[in-house]
DNA sequence: CTCGAAGACTTTAGCACTAAACTTAGAAGG
DNA sequence: CCTTCTAAGTTTAGTGCTAAAGTCTTCGAG
């Protein structure tokens, strides 16, 4: 069983050994296919190690970057309930309670109720909040650019448009046509 | 952000919303670059909410079918220690712990003090640990299937060259050769 | 042979999350 | 007006993780 010394943050065995491993045990697999698939998904957790390496130089965490994000995102004057920030982020509102709690006593963010419907709470962005935005963007940008170096123009716009086909099946996850993959939210 | 890896999912913008929000709000970006970068974030949360699920239906999580995959990975016996398990999969060893009661309790891995080495604890599939494994394997790849569907043998082919090619970017992270994406582990 | 150090887990304390129960404000109906 | 219903957040209980401290076995030096 070879293994060489590591540390923190997973170590697996190389995506070619892992995919031979995988058709020795489970001869229907479809190389192509896996790896494919095998990639995408170490790819994507490896950048989120780094963006949250990056951001965490600014003092802030990967979970309060998706916060400032999505505030951004939702335009001037950057205000959401928390409702609507845990729907879009995918939480829970439970967990969005602490999420800003936190992020209030940061100064990241303000909490206030909404004067025309007593019920409501509306967090709003702060100037500290943007700024720790922007800056995070653009170490995201940076990192970003940076990755898909040694790919030309043409190639990112067939990966990203490959990747924005596989995206919209999934998305919209069509009650038929051919394939089913519903139920997918 | 390891596997299992992020996350939300569920009511956000459409992606070309979002990058026009994005370029609003911060020019430098490259909307090629964001393209490719957001549609793979979605495109993996999404599919990870998949997997969850229809592993959900074989009675185990998606962190159980992790180690599952893990040590039918290591080829047999099937065995590894906790610590190993923990390093491949990205965990700390205080997490193992947990994770093996539990799956031991199900009858999905055995247990055992390795008789050579008190020290060392030894976890193995069982029979009913690597049906499971296979059962899941059989869902996991007819999904990936259907979410290749639409596209050639020639696109999936370039595909899973691009995403390769950045992982090895992220994986070697080269010291330098006219990019920093030092550190990445 | 005994002490000390190292290695491989396990235990403890604390944090972030989910599910479900609870609180409160506004809306709807009698 | 008073219920009752519903919507939006918060609180509570319980899970699974990390970091750090603890335990137990083995190894090495004197």
């Amino acid at each position: 069983m070879s293994e060489s010394t590591e540390e923190p943050g997973p170590s697996e065995p190389s995506l070619d050994e892992q995919i031979a491993a995988y058709q020795r045990e489970f001869r229907d697999l479809d190389p192509q296919v896996e790896q494919a698939v095998s990639a995408l998904g170490r790819l994507n957790r490896r950048m989120n190690v780094a963006y949250g390496r990056q951001v965490a130089a600014l003092g802030i965490s990967n979970a309060e970057w998706e916060v400032l994000k999505t505030l951004v995102l939702s335009g001037a004057p950057y205000r959401l309930g928390p409702g609507e920030l845990a729907k879009r982020l995918g939480l829970t509102p439970a967990a969005m309670t602490h999420r800003i709690d936190r992020m209030a006593g940061e100064g990241l963010v303000t909490r206030d109720r909404d004067e025309n419907n007593r019920v409501r709470v509306i967090v709003e962005l702060t100037d500290e909040g943007r700024t720790k935005w922007l800056e995070a963007m653009r170490m995201a940008s940076d990192f970003e650019e940076d990755l898909l170096q040694d790919l030309s123009g043409d190639e990112r716009g067939v990966l990203g448009e490959l990747l924005v086909r596989l995206l919209r099946r999934v998305e919209h996850a069509q009650p038929d046509a051919g394939g089913r993959l519903t139920d997918l939210d």
